[in-house]
DNA sequence: GCGCAAATTTGGTCATACCAAAGGCGATGC
DNA sequence: GCATCGCCTTTGGTATGACCAAATTTGCGC
């Protein structure tokens, strides 16, 4: 299986051992940037298995050591899924594997309340904005889907579970409208990253409807194309919801 | 030197060859752990070299493969800062490395005007809620920095160089005021992913000219504490700039 | 065909060796 | 006494080869 090399690093006409010195250090790298290119190009397809280790050896002249080492980087880089055992699983690079990869980070700047405060007003801001962009941009369809996970939320009133569910269902609307798909994958983000002290919050039917109704609040607001009205419901809505969250940190 | 290991992996406790399997297949994210724990302890202090690669292996008892690896994920995640030939170096995570993580993914999202713009897009929303923020709760000192970086802008209209550095200055400000140190960060990636596109757009005392009346049209609304005006002149600004890079993609 | 066991692949880890660059050390010269 | 240069040691980057256990494939028997 010999494969058509780009030309940008000169691979296929090194041999083995010049390799890490004519690149000026990093054998790794090389690797990496060809199989990214392959990736890209699609000649290995999203979704297709790498090609085993050993494989790779002789296709770049380098070592197990260094095809292992690229491997490692492009996985990081969101390009492979590589489970433990199993074959790495080419992925094109999207949205959610950026945030993915800062994921590793994120979970230690939420370790103290600062921290996630920070996050949560990140998206406070962010979210304002959104709602004042769907009060004024919202289109028939943008205003249904809202009413339709409305009604949802409603619905689960009494199962705090799917309350939950509907809840980040509806939000996740918000982020649909632009129409850009940075948007509903930063929601994902945050959903995820705060999940962990979220699911802490203490839930009950009567809060849910509390919560409900702060939604009805905000949805009737970008009924209305009232974008002041929606923005102050929202960050009403979510800095009573702080007032929960941040009871789950121990201390004063 | 011996160190105290935490509990939460027996790493201490256990001998060499049986890590793998007792962990459950993961050698490398043990030692990830360890050393992780280190760093945010503060028993690796930031900046510090990490040990020898040799040294690790005796510490934690396994090989230099492993090391290697452990290393090569901790770099990848921020907690290191690891040039190629040189001993790595401790950082204490941070919101820019998060962003720095998620900006090898990023750098792919951006091949085409579609990625670009839907970033581009993104800080638009963003910031066009920060210049509300700014209108309403801007303090005394945030308005006289803006003032300072509005000055600096005029001053530098001559020179593209220096009027580039003083415009990104200027949004900085923008980016200061809620006093969250996520939003610097994430002006600090938008800036960075979105400079290569950026720089290729024609620039001249002209152009600088507009842009600078932009940035006056826009602290002006926010010491009027217009947040509508503030917003406006934000967008019109970004919007004006976009369709400038917009021409540096080759077109259909 | 289909399921199950044996044989083969293949990823994870270890051990060892070599090279070249980085870093430390001592001699040299001012 | 201090700065500089060069040698020696340390240390990171890579290559090899081996072994194990899990994953996958093969193929046998039903």
């Amino acid at each position: 299986m010999s494969i058509v090399i780009p030309d940008f690093v000169g691979l296929a006409c090194m041999t083995d051992e010049t390799f890490a010195l004519r690149t000026g250090l990093r054998a790794a790298d090389a690797v990496v940037r060809e199989i990214e290119a392959r990736i890209v190009s699609g000649s290995l397809a999203d979704g297709a298995h790498l090609p085993p280790e050993r494989d790779l050896i002789d296709t770049y002249g380098v070592s197990r050591t260094v095809v292992r080492e690229a491997v490692a980087r492009l996985a990081s880089k969101g390009l492979l899924e590589s489970r433990p055992r199993y074959r790495p699983v080419v992925r094109r690079p999207g949205v959610d594997a950026a945030l993915a990869a800062a994921g590793g980070v994120v979970g230690h700047l939420l370790r103290d309340s600062v921290g996630v405060k920070n996050l949560y007003d990140t998206r406070i801001l962010l979210e304002g904005a959104l709602v004042r962009h769907a009060a004024l941009q919202a289109r028939k369809d943008d205003i249904a889907a809202l009413a339709r996970a409305l009604a949802a939320n409603e619905a689960a009133i009494d199962n705090s579970e799917l309350f939950y569910a509907t809840d980040v269902a509806f939000h996740a609307v918000l982020y649909d409208v632009p129409r850009n798909p940075i948007l509903p994958a930063v929601h994902r983000a945050f959903t995820a990253w705060l999940a962990e002290h979220w699911v802490k919050m203490p839930r009950s039917p009567e809060r849910n409807r509390v919560n409900f109704l702060r939604h009805r609040d905000i949805f009737a607001a970008i009924q209305d194309r009232d974008p002041d009205a929606a923005e102050a419901a929202l960050a009403s809505h979510l800095n009573a919801a702080w007032e929960y969250v941040r009871g789950t940190f121990e201390g004063p």
